[in-house]
DNA sequence: GCAAGGTC
């Protein structure tokens, strides 16, 4: 019998397409990358009796990158990106090993059958999973046909069996236009990212941003929020005057009647229109009209929909909503998050839906009604194709028919119920005057407008549209304020300005939807893929260079919110060459500026420098200084030219003392080297100099951290190594009161890993270890490297939590 | 260390 084989885009669609071709009958089995299932059933395809295995990818296979040599920032100069540095293909995600997945799966297989989503980054899948499969695949027999491609538009029994009995083929115009989309955006992207973050860093010390990047998403973005910024920055205030009238109407109440002509400008024309009304003393009812309005019945919910919801009503960032949705959906709370789909399909079981509800404590009677009464299908969407609108599955806790009365933030306030009047009515006026108001700017763009913002603009798709907005805080361009709204700080504000200084483009969103525009062409076949990535390419290199020419203008602003590297930082470490101070830039990236020689040394992030005993490379002369990650953490000694400038072959850029190869020098690996990490494969295990009366050593490439011969006097590492495991001997001294050995001794010296006295000083407690010695003795595996270590202080919310409902009724109305 | 697009 021969097989088909059969790929979907992820494992939940494998699923669902195989139960409804199987007709629930088919036996399931995790892959061997542990993420993906496979699927297999009997059936019949053209014409004869075949084996089905039906399976998935998790997204793209591949993605883009320059090959390694043009990854190294120092020696590349970022004009080689547009067109010299070539670019390759790496697996996407090498942990799922979806390449060998796929060939082990797809191995002696006759057909294959692309079940991808059905959009320009499916189709591009579909060439990655052929590449991947086809090699493998028994080879056709003359000139059969042995890859199809099933078009469907939705998860239903209809449209899965309508596509398996309509096959076609992939479209290699859509797949290339994602190829080139790919090149562009890498390109374009890291030439932009490169340049200004060597440049800007090069200048200035205080940016507090590790990384000045440019993207054609993400870039526009921030435009959004500067562009609101400078509306609230050159908003002026105008005064103008409301005439306000109130009357008496029956006994006790008094009615506010609004101006016609809601406002003036012009304070003489005011007090001429209240000179005039304070003339009457009574008001007359001119006309009684009345509307009536109705609110449409709601769309389906879509991801977008969910993010601005939850970011306007909830004050739940997009990338956290996303993580709490996926929960949902695996809990069973809720169908599929990611969709773009606002449709129900007409086969939808929307009471099904509705009975899962019946016993919930919120909406249990409008469910019930709902049920008896008969359903509203939703209003008619779009229907993209991919998963159904994102569904309640089970009863979670959390009232007039129709749905404003379980979705109250979105039913139309009941208005203050107007006063019965008939046309003639008489009513005496009270009281006329006049008020003076000024006109208000706006305020901060809230991130629910932003996601509208980019979603009319095409920028991101509802898969990014999250991680462009975290980017843009994450690189300190934006600050998230209460209510959800960006602020853009002055880096986000001075990179905006210098853009539409020098390229307007750069920054306006129809920067992505001029390329996309290319791109299209290519995906209809209507333009070549060389050409247009040739040509696109060639109109960025320009920009480019038209950019670094013009990067002076873009300085005149930073200039003014920004300090010159040598005027930032407190003087630390002397520089070997001139032997005076150098100053510590503790701003990310921290790092060290010899003002005198104009160099900046990079150091290692995410921890404190100090000086270190004002101890000298012997190599350059230069001051050490001393990285500490905390006390729970690890410290090495570093040589600020060093790590910068490796002295030996074997070392690489980065690299402290505690991996220095130097023979003699007294901070060196060579030296303070104990043993091999008990648990990475490279990494040595070296003493921590500075660790008394806690001593310690860590290991110089992970994170695992050994505590021994706690208030040991003094520990050394001895030229001397053991002869069962090869690891340095340890010389050990203990003052006398203290001292833990046995028979009144305060010396030992030995192996930390085979000598029996030291057994018991040896606290392997934080990471498990694999040495023969230890083994067994199974301690608790505990990250104890940086990260890991408790949150500092439990301090508790100072905000009660708001009533979730009240802040989606909030919201709306 | 970089982009944006999939998805886990």
């Amino acid at each position: 019998m021969k097989t088909v084989f059969m790929v979907a885009e992820k494992p939940s669609l494998a699923q669902s397409i195989a139960k409804i071709l199987s007709r629930g009958n088919m036996t399931s089995h995790k892959g061997l990358n542990g993420a993906c299932s496979v699927h297999e059933y009997t059936g019949s395809f053209i014409g004869q009796s075949v084996h089905f295995k039906m399976t998935s990818v998790c997204g793209h296979v591949m993605t883009l990158d320059f090959i390694g040599k043009y990854n190294n920032w120092d020696k590349v100069d970022p004009a080689e990106l547009f067109s010299k540095a070539p670019t390759e293909k790496k697996e996407a995600n090498p942990k799922l090993t979806m390449v060998k997945f796929l060939q082990v799966e797809g191995r002696g297989c006759d057909y294959i059958v692309l079940w991808l989503d059905c959009d320009k980054e499916g189709e591009n899948i579909c060439f990655e999973v052929l590449d991947s499969v086809i090699p493998v695949m028994n080879k056709p027999r003359g000139t059969e046909k042995t890859v199809y491609r099933a078009k469907f538009s939705s998860i239903t029994d209809t449209d899965i069996c309508n596509a398996m009995n309509s096959l076609g083929e992939p479209n290699r115009n859509e797949a290339l236009s994602v190829d080139a989309r790919q090149e562009l955006d890498l390109r374009i992207g890291c030439a932009f990212t490169r340049f200004q973050t060597k440049y800007f860093q090069g200048k200035y010390g205080n940016l507090d941003s590790s990384l000045i990047s440019f993207g054609p998403c993400q870039t526009p973005t921030l435009g959004f929020c500067v562009e609101r910024h400078d509306k609230i920055q050159s908003f002026k205030p105008e005064t103008y005057w409301v005439l306000q009238a109130k009357v008496n109407h029956e006994k006790e109440s008094s009615l506010t009647l609004e101006w016609d002509r809601v406002r003036v400008f012009d304070r003489e024309i005011a007090q001429m229109f209240l000179n005039i009304t304070k003339m009457a003393r009574e008001a007359k009812v001119e006309s009684v009209s009345k509307k009536e309005k109705a609110k449409q019945r709601p769309l389906a919910l879509n991801t977008v929909e969910m993010l601005r919801v939850a970011s306007a009503a909830l004050g739940m960032g997009p990338q956290h909503t996303m993580q709490i949705a996926e929960r949902l959906y695996t809990q069973g709370y809720i169908s599929y998050p990611r969709t773009e789909t606002t449709h129900y399909p007409e086969n939808f079981d929307l009471k099904e839906s509705l009975r899962q509800q019946t016993n919930n404590p919120y909406w249990a009677e409008t469910v019930k009604a709902l049920l008896s009464e008969g359903v509203n299908r939703p209003r008619k969407g779009h229907d993209a194709g991919d998963h159904p609108p994102i569904t309640p599955m089970r009863a979670a806790t959390e009232a007039e028919l129709g749905f404003t009365d379980i979705m109250p933030w979105q039913s139309i306030p009941l208005e203050e119920s107007l006063p019965n009047c008939e046309k003639g009515d008489v009513f005496p006026v009270n009281e006329v005057k006049l008020l003076e108001k000024q006109t208000n700017p706006p305020d901060y763009l809230t991130e629910a407008e932003l996601i509208t913002l980019m979603e009319k603009h095409g920028i991101g798709t509802d898969a990014s549209i999250p991680v462009h907005i975290n980017n843009i805080c994450q690189r300190n361009y934006v600050t998230v304020e209460s209510g959800r709204r960006l602020k853009p700080t002055n880096l986000g504000i001075v990179l905006v300005h210098g853009y539409y200084k020098i390229d307007a483009e750069l920054v306006l969103p129809t920067i992505r939807s001029a390329v996309e525009k290319q791109l299209n062409l290519i995906a209809q076949g209507k333009a070549n893929y060389q050409q247009v990535l040739e040509h696109t390419l060639d109109i960025f290199k320009r920009k480019f260079h038209y950019f670094v020419d013009s990067i002076a203008g873009m300085d005149e602003l930073m200039e003014v919110s920004f300090s010159p590297l040598a005027a930032t930082g407190k003087p630390l470490s002397r520089c070997g060459k001139c032997h005076r101070f150098m100053k510590y830039i503790q701003a990310k990236p921290s790092r060290l500026h010899c003002s005198h020689c104009d160099e900046t040394y990079s150091l290692p992030q995410n921890g404190t420098i100090k000086l270190y005993k004002e101890l000298r490379c012997p190599l350059d002369d230069f001051e050490l200084v001393l990285w500490s990650s905390g006390s729970r953490g690890k410290s090495y000694p570093l040589c600020p030219y060093c790590y910068n400038h490796p002295p030996f072959r074997d070392m690489k850029k980065g690299m402290g003392c505690n991996e220095c190869t130097h023979p003699t020098c007294q901070h060196s690996l060579s030296m303070l080297g104990i043993g091999q990490c008990v648990e990475c494969e490279n990494g040595v295990l070296v003493l921590d100099p500075t660790s008394g009366p806690k001593w310690k050593m860590a290991c110089n490439k992970c994170n695992v951290i050994v505590h021994f011969f706690e208030n040991a006097h003094k520990v050394r590492v001895s030229p001397e190594t053991c002869e069962s495991c090869d690891a340095a001997l340890v010389d050990v001294d203990f003052n006398k009161a203290k001292s833990p050995l046995p028979g009144d001794e305060t010396q030992h010296s030995g192996c930390v890993f085979c000598d029996p006295v030291f057994q018991d000083l040896v606290e392997l407690k934080h990471a498990a270890t694999r040495h023969p010695m230890h083994r067994g003795g199974q301690g608790r595996r505990q990250g104890r490297g940086r990260g890991k270590g408790r949150r500092p202080g439990g301090r508790p919310n100072p905000k009660r939590p708001k009533d979730k409902m009240a802040a989606l009724a909030a919201y709306f109305v």
